[in-house]
DNA sequence: CGCGCGATCTTGTATAGACAAGCTAGACCG
DNA sequence: CGGTCTAGCTTGTCTATACAAGATCGCGCG
């Protein structure tokens, strides 16, 4: 004895007609009526139990593959889309937004600035050839006058011929690149290591106080742009970040 | 001396009309002839001009607008979005998934699973009253054998009441508290420690090896579920993840 | 038997027309 | 002068119709 579903569907409702048909999916799906996979109706069918136009239909069933709800295939049909696996993001920031947006200062030193041949390491991370020239620049962080976080980058000369004529303490590498061109991808490690001397001697950190290594990598045009080590002082620094997850479903 | 719109529209292409006005209009956003906050042609220029329906253009600024390219305004019109801050995102992994997805054995000991009075730190991470009870759980998470994880996490009871009958053993307090119910935000937070002895001797790392600490909190119903610490040994532990930004500009 | 071809499903795209709802500016009236 | 009301813009929704393209199944012909 189960409802018809146009009874359902037609409840005196001011909300728009294909909003509530997504309603009417979600909700089949979130109750297990309709399991990961399990087949929808077909648009005609919809159309024909809930009297709707093929179009509304045809939008609340596109808008919810967008959402990642149902999966649809030309020929075949609409589906319950199998669940995306969890994940647990946290967001990593620009060191001197994150600074400035705390109220603080923030200045930078540069190190190092120069053209080098790849090692063995380097010209992995960066798919390059061993020997080929790479960009090299060492930079120190500080926070309120405090060394904060170690900044080493290698980066591709073929995306920024210019980065070597760039004014370091005045804008951040981060900046400089993301301004060339748009990132496509990113990969982050994170380790907990122990500086070697001459990065504790720049971190004013004392001896076996554990750092935070994050090495960033980052792709634009499907080449590797850059590799980035940042070293922050475990003592003095945390990465943190908040993520609200706004599936409709789960 | 500019092109013609149109001229530039209607080149031979056999992609669909709706994504040809969605690249024009993202073309011209991102060259900068159209800056951020700048007004958009309305529905009806861009019918007059494209020679396309009314439905398509709709459908085209309404795709962007999901998309974060535009905003749109009833009665007012549709506009550049304004920028999003660009965000680094690291994927934060289930252990176990993540070590049986390399292949290797997971297995876990449960070393406490028990009622306690919140301290004053556990009361504050999972906003109850201080000495209000609060399930505890510690485990030790191995991979072929080796400690690689601890994870100590406190629950609250309100969300997960069966929380002390669990066999952990069996099933880790990630998955048993996500199959309860959905996750609605979280807040990560990793630090560089050296581990106290006794966690030392359970992670069987030397003195002096630094450790990752991952704090996690996460909230459901808008109140907070738990809060989990997990301990990775330094030398045997790295947290990676990879993003690909799929945003049509910048 | 085997292969092709068409009937008939599915979703994908595009159009024309209509009405609703939010906003603004200017005309109009007290 | 001040308030109101309407005309005309905007986006938002909904319908009916049409054709295209991908998939599948079965029938009929060689």
């Amino acid at each position: 004895m189960q409802k018809d579903p146009a009874l359902a569907f037609d409840a005196g409702d001011d909300a728009p007609l294909y909003t509530r048909v997504k309603s009417l999916i979600v909700g089949r799906i979130s109750s297990g009526e309709w399991a990961e996979g399990a087949r929808v109706p077909s648009e005609n069918e919809l159309v024909r139990d809930l009297g709707v136009s093929r179009m509304t239909v045809n939008r609340a069933l596109r808008e919810l593959q967008s959402e990642g709800v149902l999966r649809r295939e030309q020929g075949i049909g609409s589906f319950v889309a199998e669940q995306k696996p969890q994940s647990n993001l946290l967001e990593i920031r620009n060191i001197r937004a994150e600074i400035e947006e705390r109220g603080h200062r923030h200045d930078s030193a540069v190190i190092a600035l120069e053209e080098v041949a790849a090692d063995r390491g380097t010209a992995a991370a960066l798919e390059i050839a061993q020997g080929a020239p790479v960009f090299h620049s060492l930079l120190l962080h500080r926070e309120n006058g405090k060394p904060i976080q170690v900044e080493e980058r290698h980066v591709n000369p073929a995306f920024a011929p210019d980065y070597l004529q760039q004014d370091f303490a005045a804008t951040t590498p981060y900046e400089y690149l993301t301004a060339l061109g748009p990132m496509e991808a990113a990969e982050h490690v994170i380790e907990a290591i122990l500086p070697p001397p001459p990065l504790r001697k720049l971190l004013e950190v004392s001896e076996g106080e554990p750092c935070l290594l994050l090495t960033r990598r980052t792709w634009s045009d499907g080449k590797v742009v850059s590799r980035a080590r940042l070293i922050h002082p475990g003592s003095r620094y945390k990465l943190a970040g908040r993520q609200v997850f706004d599936s409709p479903l789960r």
